[in-house]
DNA sequence: CAATTTAGATTACGATGACAATCTAAACAC
DNA sequence: GTGTTTAGATTGTCATCGTAATCTAAATTG
């Protein structure tokens, strides 16, 4: 088919982007263009009239990934107190921990797709060029999660460890009963001594 | 060329298998055969007179991997007293110390292909189907390592969940500053309370 | 409404993937 | 030593990868 309206061409490379940020969470940042294009239902031959690269989408993908992330947990399951920004201690405390509560639950495990990109692009940054946009952008993420998490810098990390690596071990135990108990260990562990 | 004696088809499997474990651990299971075979020294023609498949090569190279591990952590910097097997309390105690220090290292970080599987694995694992025999392979390695590392289950699980989390989140972060920080957060916070 | 622009479809490219058939020469069994 | 077996090399097949050129029809512009 032919053109498409302005406003449908930007909601369509939206949609790209966010099937894209949705799909390397599930199986990586291998998955192919035509899947990707199929799956956010255009032709693959319509990427390159949005895109420099795949590259560039990757960059864009954990962007955005990353952003959702941030926007998540800074809204949290705060009542809107109409007081604008700023949460008092108690409130932080209980945002802390409804969020340990959901990262290390069984839905959260078998959701990479709509889950922390934290967790499910760990891997797959790890083995990316250090030039690349998208390791920086992931790095801040991982400082401001870490922060959200914790007191001061180390205990933010530490936290930070523990959430990601029981979620990230519970994903490749799948299937024992193994991965259960790991998402319960380390929910102990956080919410005992706090 | 042609044929090699069964000693020498013996030890250029063996060598495979080895360099499988090695490049999966580093790049992840999508290396190709071709590569592969190439840092093995052969073409990669010959693969297939070795094994049924790459899944199959999969399968052998995690449980090598994962034997390694093991070997490696029971093993330990324990000085053989000629009593053979069994370790007293404090015996133990260095050595879960020792691992910890060169698990968080900045060496073991830069060196995926020659470190812990269970880290370097772990995202590919959890893509991998459910029936495939890599997945058991892994999680029996998972519940031997954190039974060494902690003196009850959930104890062990937690602490594995720590230490884990930030070898990977520092291999994703690495090239910020953050990635150093890590690494000492989760070694504090593993060594301070023991 | 005529002219121009362009998002997306179609098709094609060269590279690379897993896997298979054939070839060859050396190791074995006798 | 002759004959058989077989590990590894060579080459081929078919699918899929990222990317690009061409085509087409509708949206925009004037």
């Amino acid at each position: 088919m032919g053109r498409v309206s302005q406003a449908q061409a930007e909601e369509n490379r939206r949609r790209v982007v966010d099937t894209a940020s949705r799909l390397f969470r599930e199986q990586g940042t291998h998955v192919s263009v035509a899947d990707l294009m199929k799956a956010a239902g255009l032709t693959h031959g319509a990427f390159y009239k949005q895109f420099a690269s795949k590259e560039a989408l990757v960059d864009e993908a954990t962007a955005h990934a990353i952003d959702e992330l941030a926007q998540r947990y800074a809204a949290g399951p705060e009542q809107d107190d109409g007081q604008g920004a700023g949460r008092h201690a108690g409130q932080r405390d209980t945002a802390r921990r409804t969020l340990i509560d959901t990262y290390l639950s069984v839905e959260h495990r078998d959701n990479a797709a709509g889950g922390c990109p934290i967790a499910a692009l760990a891997t797959d940054i790890a083995r990316t060029p250090d030039d690349q946009e998208a390791r920086r952008v992931y790095a801040e993420g991982v400082a401001d999660f870490a922060d959200f998490l914790g007191d001061d810098d180390r205990d933010g990390l530490a936290r930070l460890s523990t959430l990601f690596g029981a979620l990230v071990l519970a994903r490749a135990t799948k299937g024992s009963p193994l991965s259960e108990r790991i998402l319960a260990a380390a929910h102990d562990a956080l919410t005992e001594t706090d």
